[in-house]
DNA sequence: GCACACTCTGACTACGTTGTCATAGCGTCC
DNA sequence: GGACGCTATGACAACGTAGTCAGAGTGTGC
């Protein structure tokens, strides 16, 4: 401090410095603690007084100094939250309703990408967000990169699926059941009269992708379909339009899904430029119901996530866990059965040997 | 603390709880004050102890606490980020570039998303990122609530667009110069031969809807065409659907220019539908570039602005406005000629009229 | 009328860091 | 060889809040 603060100026805090408690104090002709628990909507504080603190508080512009408060409490009220930081609807989606779900819990919430494929990996993500002072960690798209994770066993951390490193009080939780979802889409196509499902897969490094595989493969072996072989992309419409370009040549394939909606668009372009009709040669389920899925040509049939909900209660567990709730072992509401919901529109369609009705009806959306 | 803390344990820092600047300096034999400088790279440290502190460091696992920090320099390093919490392309990837340069200029950024519509508006996002402490703030997508904004002034905020209620230290960016890539979408349009270019909006509410309309307007304008009616959308597919299907029956549209390449794709079904094909009766623009667009049938022509530099670009005057060193008036770099890219594909074309060839080639992607 | 519980308020202190200032050692200049 | 500057280190205060504890006031029961 340059000057030693003039003096101990008048009632109101001049000199530009941002007010404190202790001005709110002075201005009400109360106690610093008084005015703390007024503030934090403390028990035993007259109305008389709760009411002259709060207008002094109002009159100054008083904001509470979150850092004084963390440094005391040792709680920030903050949750962090690493992305891979891709645009993607999926993802994006996410981010935005545990925002809304952290903001509700009263928890703000911090963002840190780590570029894909980068060398700006996870683990520095985490380390980053520790050093600003977090209560948690999100991380809503683990991806296996390899290397075991070194995650702080004394940080809460919620993944939406496994990761290696994970452990303690690490809450690791399904999210969306991404293997039941992948397993009624496939079933959806298998009931079409399909002999068996083609799978363009999301980068199998990603826990979500390989769920969704899991799943599609769990439909063919029930089924006692002949799995066709693999194909793996990277969630990108060129990676589907590349794929796409790959399969078209086979003409035993007639039913494809596409673990998200993104490729599967590539997907659709690349076999119409091969001359396969979509769903009349070839059927295609996506995943995600993006926005643009229904006014698609066709119309894509695909799976929905219920983000709200998924986020609504991971970032519960998480919670829980900061503040030390779950102490009892029985009360572990570890739900993992947010079922997706299959939307029928018009790239799926029975193969085009057994089908009644030459062409589905083009007219209707969604 | 409940206990006094344990007595004045050993070297280490027992008793779970986190090791401050304290225990490092015990442990490395040095004052506090030598662990601050360490930490802080600050000059006057002898080669010695600054490795034989770091080294102490490293044992106890220490990190520096954010929240004593913030409490005597007053600064948090924490910009905070307003969004309207949609997960369309455009805003996504701005916040992704934006968390970036954030980063990489070594402050945290934290999310507040406001529900469009509800009655959680912009001055509650801010009035909530205020209270988590920050030192500056990022409304990404400026929308015109009507009620101006109260906003501090003593709080640097960056803003892509006007808005009402900004002024003193705020710093209003234009960012991607909305208004120059909606007239470049529609001169391309106008040089193709159509007599004049029809607009479907964004909500007008947004500054980037009404720059990109005042774009669209001033081209026709300059080229003394008749502007048509406006159409307004809401951004989603849905809403561009609506749009086409009222515009179909005007045997006069011949060219479209639509604010995002979501409303486009809903633009473009309604018109198929309607048995008006795309480009040959009617060429459609988009905005954006999403990545689908290449892959869309047809392949769309759509504006492609640079996320990235425009973040960095935009982050770099409010970090300037937060450390004060824009004190000078004349190094006021305000660029605002982020141009957008006409990325022209197959969505727009001749009007049929005058068309040599009778359809484009369909093969082509990208 | 005394004990006791409950309500309300304030004094004091700790949280972990950075800013200020003091001081000691050492080399350099004239 | 004294003055001076530079390097290197530590003692101490201060930031604004919440926790602890003490104490004053006000019933309530017997």
């Amino acid at each position: 401090m340059p000057q030693p603060r003039p003096v101990d100026d008048a009632a109101t805090a001049q000199g530009g410095r941002r007010p404190g408690m202790t001005d709110v104090a002075r201005l009400a002709g109360v106690s610093q603690k008084t005015v703390s628990r007024v503030i934090n909507g403390e028990r035993y504080v007259s109305d008389n007084i709760r009411q002259r603190v709060l207008r002094a508080a109002q009159q100054l512009g008083y904001r509470r100094n979150t850092a004084a408060r963390a440094l005391i409490t040792g709680r920030f009220r903050r949750i962090g939250f690493v992305s891979l930081g891709t645009a993607d609807y999926g993802p994006a989606s996410l981010l935005i309703a545990l925002e809304r779900a952290t903001r509700a819990a009263g928890f703000s919430f911090t963002v840190a990408t780590t570029l894909e494929g980068g060398h700006d990996k996870i683990s520095d993500a985490i380390r980053w967000l520790l050093e600003q002072g977090i209560d948690g960690i999100v991380i809503s798209e683990p991806v296996d990169e390899g290397e075991k994770l070194e995650i702080d066993p004394g940080v809460p951390v919620l993944s939406f699926g496994k990761l290696p490193g994970l452990s303690g009080s690490h809450v690791v939780f399904g999210g969306a059941d991404g293997v039941a979802a992948a397993r009624t889409a496939t079933e959806h196509l298998l009931e079409l009269g399909h002999d068996t499902v083609w799978h363009l897969a999301g980068p199998q490094r990603w826990w979500a992708a390989r769920d969704r595989r899991e799943g599609w493969r769990r439909a063919l072996d029930d089924a006692g379909a002949t799995p066709p072989p693999l194909a793996e992309g990277d969630w990108s419409p060129a990676s589907g339009y590349k794929a796409g370009t790959a399969l078209a040549s086979d003409p035993s394939m007639t039913a494809v899904f596409v673990a998200n909606d993104e490729m599967a668009i590539g997907m659709i372009r690349a076999l119409n430029e091969a001359g396969r009709a979509v769903p009349d040669d070839v059927s295609v389920i996506g995943f995600d119901d993006i926005p643009s899925a229904a006014y698609l040509s066709p119309p894509l049939t695909t799976m929905r996530q219920d983000f709200e909900a998924v986020a609504a209660h991971g970032l519960d567990l998480l919670i829980q866990q900061i503040e030390g709730t779950s102490a009892e072992p029985d009360s572990k509401p570890l739900r993992t059965d947010f079922p997706a919901d299959l939307i029928v529109r018009q790239s799926a369609a029975a193969p085009s040997h057994d089908r009644r009705n030459d062409a589905p009806s083009r007219k209707e959306v969604q």
